[in-house]
DNA sequence: TACAAAAGTGGAACCGGTTCCACTCCGGTA
DNA sequence: TACCGGAGTGGAACCGGTTCCACTTTTGTA
């Protein structure tokens, strides 16, 4: 097990100061003469050097190094969120430290304690909606923080980055109606977070500006973990007077909603139709394949890290930035008319 | 924007020399009298102190942190094995920085030069198959590796945790030879990876327990990359005598694979029966379910950091170890016995 | 030619921990 | 009573970078 080699070493070896060494490394430091630099250049590459980031760290007092607290990675939203951060980061040159909360605020005050004693520069993060004091402890000591996907209503001067929540509900909402759909359920994330309430608002409006009455037991907000999307569907559809559509719009919840739909044997589309927010990998392999809400997923990934490495780099002007990008609307097979006789397909379970 | 307390301004609070915290800090690390340990942690709590992991790790010479280098996150295989990596990082008080390489060596070799700037403690990656100097300098620095569900063959003295991929492949050739299925198709990983020929192995050694004949046209190893899965179905079952079973073991091509499957409206299992490596969110929710061999991930993920963090505390003998864990059968609905005539299926295309 | 401004250089402090070592107290034993 | 060993403590060096500053050498301009 060898040493690596230190900037004094590689000064010693060119027989210049670690100054000119830590300026060639720094290019916008200071002045070194082009001979020198290349003497310099030449023995770091013989000799392998590579600075150590601990020690640029304890200097710079901060990281090049971002969080992401995300709920799980097992979900494949947040994988693929993960995914691209990841990959965004590397072209910026930046590491990212995943930690994960299973929505427990516990857990995420322990990933922000640990993010802090890392001097990340920035966390990128789908707030479980606990821990204010802490996420602002952790602003006010110089960390960059942006919520993706959700906001935190008491988290005001925050950078957000999201979908078009209400209307991406709303498109979805008017789809079903477009069909003759009255009776739509919709599964949602908790009316805690930002994004439950838009999606909420936005099917609402959709059923408003269409004269449908709303019908809140049609509604069910559900909590991110746990099997709540499919005690909500099964819930739904054992109404006296069943919905004909359905949207889940939890993306944490899709799983659990069409496995339970799956295991009811209900027929898609022609005991319901279905719309689900978020595109998997899977989406499009059941049958038949799911309409779905497209979370550009990319977009998210590139303009949560470009607003975090612009804060970290002091180029962004002061005040939070709210960016929220369009969704697609994917439609597949798993929408049609409802059946006639909408009210006596009670029987259908 | 606040300064954080550092271990002198406790010390200076509390009355007592740096020297003294830090043996606070780090229990083991000499004696402290007790009256004066609460009083070091009664001001640590109220200035909220929490040490620099960068000065900590300068001093050290290595971070308490991990590298996950693995191909994408997209995958929900890796994406499930850095879930419980981080989770069982976390519970260890470590970190996990992921890194991905898109099975690209170049950028294998820049992401482990990344990590060891950083001084990780060790790394734990499924390798590209590349870069044997660099995974051989990197461990020569003192960095444990561990790869996890792949080997290399030139890098024998490396600690390798996997699934048992002989005996798995051939308990699901077994499985469809009862079904008294002939002529099987196998779609492996690349055979440059020990994953990929171990399978074969499996499947050769199941075929030649029952006598039947090993045609190498029905073998083909895809690359983790591409869409290789789905044109190494397409091109069988466009064989004169396509097989009537299929094994789908390369775990990045299972999606490829069953998505041109159904695009090409292949009946499941009337016309061919399929067995998929890997267990994903969503082989139950196709129709029919897919009967899949599950890679136990949460024991790869706990075995993997187990030894990267057993070497890490040199708690561990010299000597690789390779860890070997048994993946489970599920049987679902996507095998049947083979369709009477099999060699007239070649219409069904 | 004279002198100010800019380029180039190295020494040393600093970031915030850990650790070695010297030193002061103790109590216990010869 | 003299001495030894260990508990308890603080000073200071160290880890490997960055950066400030003083200093020397150019260069350019009056």
């Amino acid at each position: 097990m060898k040493k690596a080699p230190t900037i004094r070493d590689v000064a010693a070896a060119a027989g210049v100061s670690v100054s000119v060494v830590s300026r060639v490394l720094n290019p916008d430091s200071g002045p070194v003469a082009p001979a020198k630099r290349e003497q310099v250049l030449s023995v770091i590459s013989d000799l392998g050097y590579r600075p150590r980031a601990a020690a640029r760290e304890l200097s710079a007092g901060h990281a090049l190094t971002v969080g992401l607290v995300v709920t799980d990675l097992a979900n494949p939203f947040f994988a693929q969120l993960a995914d691209r951060v990841v990959w965004e980061a590397r072209s910026h040159g930046v590491q990212v430290v995943v930690m994960t909360t299973q929505e427990d605020p516990h857990l995420e005050a322990e990933s922000l304690d640990t993010l802090l004693d890392r001097s990340v520069g920035g966390v990128i993060a789908t707030p479980t909606g606990g821990n204010i004091e802490k996420w602002d402890r952790l602003r006010d000591l110089g960390v960059n923080v942006v919520f993706v996907d959700r906001a935190i209503a008491e988290l005001g001067d925050v950078d957000v980055v999201s979908i078009e929540n209400s209307d991406s509900a709303r498109r979805a909402t008017d789809h079903l109606i477009a069909l003759g759909h009255e009776r739509i359920g919709l599964v949602t994330g908790p009316a805690s977070t930002s994004t439950g309430r838009s999606r909420i608002g936005g099917y609402r409006a959709a059923l408003e500006s269409a004269s449908i009455d709303i019908d809140p037991i049609l509604v069910r907000d559900v909590p991110f973990r746990g099997d709540g999307g499919g005690d909500a569907v099964g819930s739904l559809l054992a109404l006296p007077e069943p919905p004909t559509g359905l949207i889940v719009a939890n993306t944490a919840q899709v799983q659990s909603s069409v496995r339970r739909l799956v295991q009811m044997g209900v027929r898609i589309p022609d005991d319901l139709s279905v719309i689900v927010f978020d595109d998997n990998p899977w989406t499009e392999l059941t049958s038949p394949p799911l309409s779905v809400i497209r979370q550009p997923i990319g977009m998210l990934a590139v303009h949560s890290l470009e607003l975090v490495l612009g804060r970290m780099q002091g180029r962004l002007p002061a005040g939070a930035r709210t960016i929220e990008v369009k969704a697609d609307f994917v439609p597949r097979s798993s929408c049609a008319a409802p059946a006639r006789s909408a009210t006596s397909k009670s029987a259908t379970r």
